[in-house]
RNA sequence: CGGGGUGUAGCGCAGUUGGUUUAGCGCGCAGCGUUUGGGACGCUGAGGUCGGAGGUUCAAAUCCUCUCACCCCGACCA
């Protein structure tokens, strides 16, 4: 290709929209155009970087038994009805009516669809397992699209589905696709990390992201630096130290006059954040949810959604507090009556606690679980920090930002019960088929390349996704050996196959190295009359300092 | 949806107390010339329904009302 004919040019200056790395590189690149909010055109630069992925993970899939298909984007509506995840997606699902006055969605995700399609192709073990695939655009009308390609509302994903007769079929399904996204991320150039997740409302027994460490990271991820412990904050666990306290002792008022926050109760009382417990307040699909956790700790909201069974939470506001006969900054869990009670396990850790009495400016000592308070639930709903220690070997946790690349899940049999997908075992008997699902975001990865792979004049490509493998840098274009010598080259490494970008324009040295650096195209090749004379070329990998002279032919 | 902000040429911006404004400046773009090893310079030129609609006024980019789009911070996800 020629630069004097690409289509899409590099900009001096940047959308002021832009503050992600890779959305400003890329738009300064002329790689993409937005076209509206979270929705964008790719420029040949882009797309074909994004077919290299593409490329990259077909091969993956097929190597590790998937067979590719394409499924629609558009859905009947009653598909999402049927499985009852027209809920789970709620506005972030786009419907739309046709003539006909039915309702149809843009396909978020295919779990629908390709259950329905395994449904009528699968009726005996003979015929399992299946694993199938697709790379295709979803749409999702995500309440904030935001980071350039980071997080859209069209995309390009990657969606394989497994389908199995049992347990052991899952397992070995699920851990062909785990080594399978290693290697596409590897090839990518892409060091991910493989962290426990969250599985969501929808249950299930086992889900893993891939995350790729970075700066502007929309997930925490908590990472122990003992051993290979790594989850996402909304899934991590860790050891809630014994924080002691002796033998429980009689309950006993204190006064605490306009002590409301934890750390001015614990201060005022002289006693230690974590030998108090403190009371926060949701609101679950309407409800006021009473949470007890011990007073160092903080809630993890998901953990929480999750052990109220998926409810939607907000925090609940003071006057929704009070309205419920509670005192705010001094709520006690002691004689609730009427509100639901989740209690972190950590009020197991230690005895004689000091928590509210629910009258103003009054708390109470030597609060002991389970002799004083009961709640209806007690469960791990703390949020892991930096710091805490490993639940698998006691080391130290560390927190870092991560992007979302990758997702597996093992889904169960959900699905497939209540679309009806079942297939008859070796016994004859009727059963729901274990499904798997495994996505990765092509555009997203495409993203998190740039913000991995970049310095202050711009890209440098991981050589398997690179758009050019070679960049042509002709100094002096007046000059007719300067010319003749690029051209030679050009029609040489084009008739190698190898990917070639010559920069043909007449500007001038400075502008050409400049557009270089920021296309990040791994060898660029310098030919100019200084080198020439020495019959040499120049040539500089992109991620090194000095270009080597080398001898033409 | 809550909070904050922005819409003026392809991009970055100024102009916003209504009136020499024919709406400017820089980059980019076109032509000519001089240059050129890390985003050169001169001259000439093209490019705008000032996000949209309605209103106030002798007069609106500028004031009022409504509306749309986009960005950033929070709840969701590949």
């Amino acid at each position: 290709m020629r630069v004097s004919q690409l289509f899409g040019k590099t900009q001096r200056e940047i959308p002021a929209e832009a503050d992600t790395v890779s959305h400003q590189l890329m738009l300064k690149a002329g790689m993409i155009r937005q076209v509206a909010a979270g929705v964008y055109a790719y420029l040949p630069l882009a797309w074909r970087v994004l077919k290299n992925i593409e490329n990259i993970i077909r091969d993956e899939m097929d190597k590790a038994g998937g067979q590719e298909i394409l499924m629609p984007a558009l859905q009947p509506l009653e598909l999402w009805q049927k499985s009852g995840r027209d809920r789970a997606f709620g506005e972030g699902l786009f419907v739309l009516t046709d003539r006909r006055d039915r309702k149809l969605a843009l396909g978020p995700t295919h779990e629908e669809v390709v259950t329905e399609l395994v449904k009528y192709n699968v009726q005996s073990y003979r015929d399992l397992p299946q694993l199938l695939y697709q790379i295709q655009t979803k749409f999702r009308d995500e309440p904030r699209p935001r980071g350039g390609l980071i997080r859209t509302r069209e995309f390009s994903m990657l969606d394989l589905y497994s389908f199995d007769a049992d347990e052991a079929g899952l397992d070995l399904s699920y851990n062909k696709m785990v080594e399978a996204y290693r290697n596409i991320f590897e090839r990518c150039g892409l060091p991910a990390v493989m962290v426990e997740a969250d599985s969501g409302a929808i249950g299930g027994k086992a889900s893993h992201e891939f995350m790729l460490i970075a700066e502007s990271g929309e997930n925490e991820i908590i990472t122990c630096n003992g051993c290979t412990y790594a989850a996402n904050v909304e899934k991590a666990q860790f050891i809630k130290t014994k924080v002691g306290g002796g033998e429980p002792l009689p309950l006993e008022e204190v006064s605490t006059p306009g002590m409301a926050s934890i750390e001015q109760v614990a201060g005022f009382l002289n006693v230690p954040e974590k030998r108090t417990l403190k009371a926060v307040f949701y609101m679950a699909d309407g409800q006021l949810v009473f949470i007890v956790i011990r007073g160092d700790l903080a809630v993890n909201e998901v953990k929480l959604k999750n052990a109220l069974g998926g409810a939607d939470i907000r925090l609940a506001t003071h006057a929704e507090v009070s309205q419920a006969g509670l005192v705010p900054g001094a709520a006690s869990p002691i004689g609730v009556e009427g509100i639901k009670v989740i209690a972190d396990d950590s009020i197991t850790s230690g005895t004689n606690f000091v928590a509210g009495a629910n009258k103003p400016g009054t708390h109470l000592k030597n609060v002991n679980y389970p002799r004083d308070f009961t709640p209806d639930t007690v469960t791990d709903i703390a949020r892991a920090r930096a710091g805490d220690k490993c639940v698998k070997c006691g080391g130290a946790l560390q927190s870092s930002n991560g992007i979302e690349v990758g997702h597996t899940f093992k889904l169960g049999t959900f699905l497939s019960e209540t679309l009806g997908a079942v297939f008859v075992d070796q016994s004859g008997v009727s059963r729901p088929i274990i499904m798997g699902c495994y996505g990765i975001g092509v555009g997203r990865l495409l993203a998190a390349a740039i913000e991995q792979n970049h310095d202050n004049k711009g890209i440098i490509w991981p050589k398997p996704i690179a758009p050019f493998q070679i960049h042509l840098c002709p100094l002096y274009m007046e000059n007719p050996q300067v010319v003749t010598a690029a051209e030679k080259l050009y029609e040489e490494y084009r008739s190698k196959n190898v990917e070639v970008l010559l920069d043909d324009r007449p500007e001038s040295p400075g502008v050409k190295f400049n557009d270089a650096d920021l296309l990040g195209i791994p060898l660029r090749i310098t030919i100019s009359p200084r080198s020439l004379e020495k019959n040499s070329i120049e040539t500089k990998w992109r991620w090194e300092k000095e270009s080597k002279l080398q001898p033409l032919e």
